[in-house]
DNA sequence: ATTGCTGAAAGG
């Protein structure tokens, strides 16, 4: 009963009093944040300190964006039901399934990989660049999990976290339902571009959108304005790091493209107000007018907005998306060299010595994209089978987790015949 | 069946 692991089972009901009674040490600032804001105002920021000044005392007062972080929500953990159904009936509000669902008997055509994994949640940009690297690997990440994270993927989030807590502190919220989750997104949205415009910089800013018909989120690295030109378009960046000094591969470089791409839509979609709302709440199955829990109105109010439900939260949504401007239509890819002795230990010390290997511009390609979009979401719609990498890409099998299970290699070995 | 959990991105 006091085993915090039972936070996490929902086999018994998960009734508001329960969630109420889990003990979240709910901090706005800790100490160790408050020196490191503190430590902020007192040394110039380089990639901030072109900042105009204002006269409005507010912003100077909180010089990180606050970033809400969901926290505990028993009832957005549904999986870790033992059943392993993917419903969970401890779930307050289940979701929409479909008729079929229980005709697992028959030898119904297996559905496709989007309505089987991705149904409820939309695709992320993630899932686009890993299936342009490689279907079948992405393939096999769907049906039998992913593989343990590299050094090198560890050494790059964490570098992320160290570029993000440049300019955002992070909160945790205690949420109730996906309604609570998603209006912490949006506001993160929605502070995320004020940073933007009032002190030129933002990072980790969460788009959503739809990409060929497909629902599609995302978290965009970097955003900068170009404050002294004459442009008001934005650039997206994204920081790649590396381990070694050798030049990424053409691959690398594709896939970074891709991605970078993926945001600049979203982005100029969001910027465009259109954005479906009605659309978007039938698609997560969403109640605009649920009443957002007590700590989310809180949080909202500590950010200087006033909103009772989703619905509120969407007003602030789409009249920040009025102010903003579209991208520009050249891109930023920065490569980073991490040192070699970059041991777990030391992975926190990073700060100095940010040598860095190269700043690629490249310009947005609406018809490149949208082809590459297309032959992902083939795969995706179940509209054909994964594709393998190409022959002049079948390094990249060196570094995947799943060769042994691979009909590729499979057959490249026996060719003999 | 990874990471600090629900999540998105992390590098190759």
């Amino acid at each position: 009963m006091n085993d915090p692991s039972s936070f996490y089972d929902n086999t018994d009901t998960a009734s508001e009093g329960q969630v109420n009674t889990i003990p979240i040490p709910v901090e706005i600032v800790s100490e160790e944040e408050m020196a490191f804001i503190e430590a902020a105002l007192a040394s110039t920021r380089p990639l901030l300190s072109s900042t105009p000044s204002f006269s409005s005392s507010s912003l100077s007062s909180s010089p990180a964006r606050l970033a809400l972080v969901s926290a505990l929500p028993s009832v957005l953990s549904p999986l870790r039901k033992p059943t392993g159904s993917l419903h969970s009936a401890a779930c307050s509000r289940p979701l929409p399934v479909p008729p079929d669902i229980e005709d697992s008997a028959g030898p119904a055509p297996p559905k496709s990989l989007l309505h089987q994994f991705r149904s409820r949640r939309g695709l992320t940009v993630t899932d686009i660049t890993a299936t342009e690297w490689c279907e079948k690997q992405m393939e096999f990440v769907l049906l039998h999990g992913k593989p343990k994270r590299t050094e090198a993927m560890k050494a790059g989030s964490d570098r992320h976290t160290q570029l993000e807590k440049e300019v955002v502190e992070k909160v945790e919220v205690p949420i109730k339902s996906v309604e609570d989750s998603w209006a912490l997104k949006f506001m993160n949205f929605i502070v995320g571009a004020n940073q933007l415009m009032f002190e030129g910089l933002t990072r980790e800013l969460p788009v959503i959108g739809v990409v060929e018909g497909v629902w599609m989120i995302g978290v965009i690295d970097e955003i900068r304005t170009p404050i002294n030109e004459a442009t008001l378009h934005p650039i997206l960046v994204d920081t790649k790091t590396r381990y070694k000094a050798t030049r990424p591969s053409e691959a690398q470089k594709r896939n970074a493209r891709l991605q970078l791409m993926c945001y600049k839509y979203l982005w100029d979609n969001l910027v465009a107000d259109t954005f479906p709302t009605d659309h978007f709440f039938n698609h997560f199955n969403l109640n605009p007018l649920y009443i957002l829990s007590g700590d989310v109105k809180e949080y909202i109010v500590s950010l200087g907005f006033s909103a009772k439900t989703l619905e509120d939260v969407f007003t602030y949504f789409r009249d920040t998306c009025c102010l903003l401007s579209p991208s520009q239509g050249q891109l930023l890819l920065r490569r980073q060299i991490l040192p070699l002795a970059s041991l777990p230990s030391s992975r926190y010390e990073l700060q100095s010595d940010h040598s860095l290997l190269e700043e690629y511009h490249f310009s947005y390609d609406a018809v490149w994209f949208k082809i590459q979009i297309q032959e992902c979401l083939k795969f995706w719609l179940g509209e054909r089978d994964a594709n393998y990498v190409s022959q002049a890409e079948r390094w990249k099998c060196q570094f995947c987790a799943f060769t042994a299970k691979c009909p590729l290699i499979a057959t490249s070995n026996k060719r003999a015949e």
